[in-house]
DNA sequence: ACGGATCATTGAAAAAGTCAACGATTGTTT
DNA sequence: AAACAATCGTTGACTTTTTCAATGATCCGT
């Protein structure tokens, strides 16, 4: 046998004009990703939402679940599934917020941050995987043009 | 009233390591666009992934629904709903393969070519306003970062 | 203090995704 | 050539996800 090679090799659709669609190429490469990142995250029970949702409870910044939702383009009624699951874990819990007693501040708890520890480590080797075909620049571009599409 | 900017303001979470993380940014742009899709594909009684298979069916490649489905990334009992539905139109018609007589082949109907040149315009425009934050070139090499971190 | 707006939450309804089984056809093995 | 396993499109059942309206609590502007 010959060589074995982990390419994907090119489909001949690709070829069509459609091919260039930023939108197509953007749910490719998140359906092909997710697929990816969930598998890696399901040894820490987590899935590709609730990593968000615990990573943002690490991050210091006190999130609202109302920010939450926003930022992770989901419904409020379906962060409060993931916060419930999360906290019925022991993984985050709720806050009453400072400003505003109607929002809830999502905050990690030390099992939470242990669990993202080593969850972001098993994503990381899988996006590396994932953009395996870009050089390091590249991946560094790919993200800034990402942020740049979103947020100017 | 002031000035009316179209900008998106930077959301006070992007500021999180998250903030990098490419399959949240692939999950967000792609969510942003395919709402702003769906609204422009409306008009003509199409959504982005009717959309995706109407286009092939008109790229002259003469995709088969295994190929669209592996292509969309969809299961292909999704492909068997999208082209009933394109079908019951008018769009599109199931041609019997040509070396494989269990595959169908999906081709357009002028009616079909006629609705999708008129879908595609809006799309561009569409696709435009997504990433109005891009230079010409950065738009380019956005697209080129996503092909080759696809098929290399 | 009043009225309208926003927050998290609930629950129901609609849409999308997943999966196993089927007949027809293909390619492969014997 | 006969038997076998594999693939294609299709169907139907099942689960998951998404969407949406309604609710109590709280906030804000007047």
């Amino acid at each position: 046998m010959g060589p074995q090679s982990t390419e994907v090799e090119i489909p001949r659709l690709a070829a069509a004009k459609i091919g260039n669609d930023v939108g197509l190429l953007l749910a490719k490469l998140h359906a092909t990703g997710s697929l990816l990142n969930n598998k890696a995250l399901a040894d820490y029970g987590l899935r590709e939402r609730s990593f968000s949702v615990l990573t943002l409870a690490c991050s210091g910044l006190e999130p609202t679940q109302r920010e939450l939702a926003d930022f992770l383009s989901l419904d409020p009624s379906q962060v409060v599934s993931l916060v419930d699951d999360l906290e019925h874990r022991g993984l985050v819990k709720r806050a009453q917020g400072k400003q505003d007693r109607r929002a809830k501040i999502i905050v990690s708890t030390a099992e939470g941050r242990r669990i993202h520890t080593k969850a972001r480590a098993g994503l990381e080797a899988c996006e590396q995987t994932q953009l395996a075909a870009l050089t390091d620049e590249e991946n560094v571009q790919l993200r800034a043009l990402l942020k740049k599409a979103l947020w100017g």
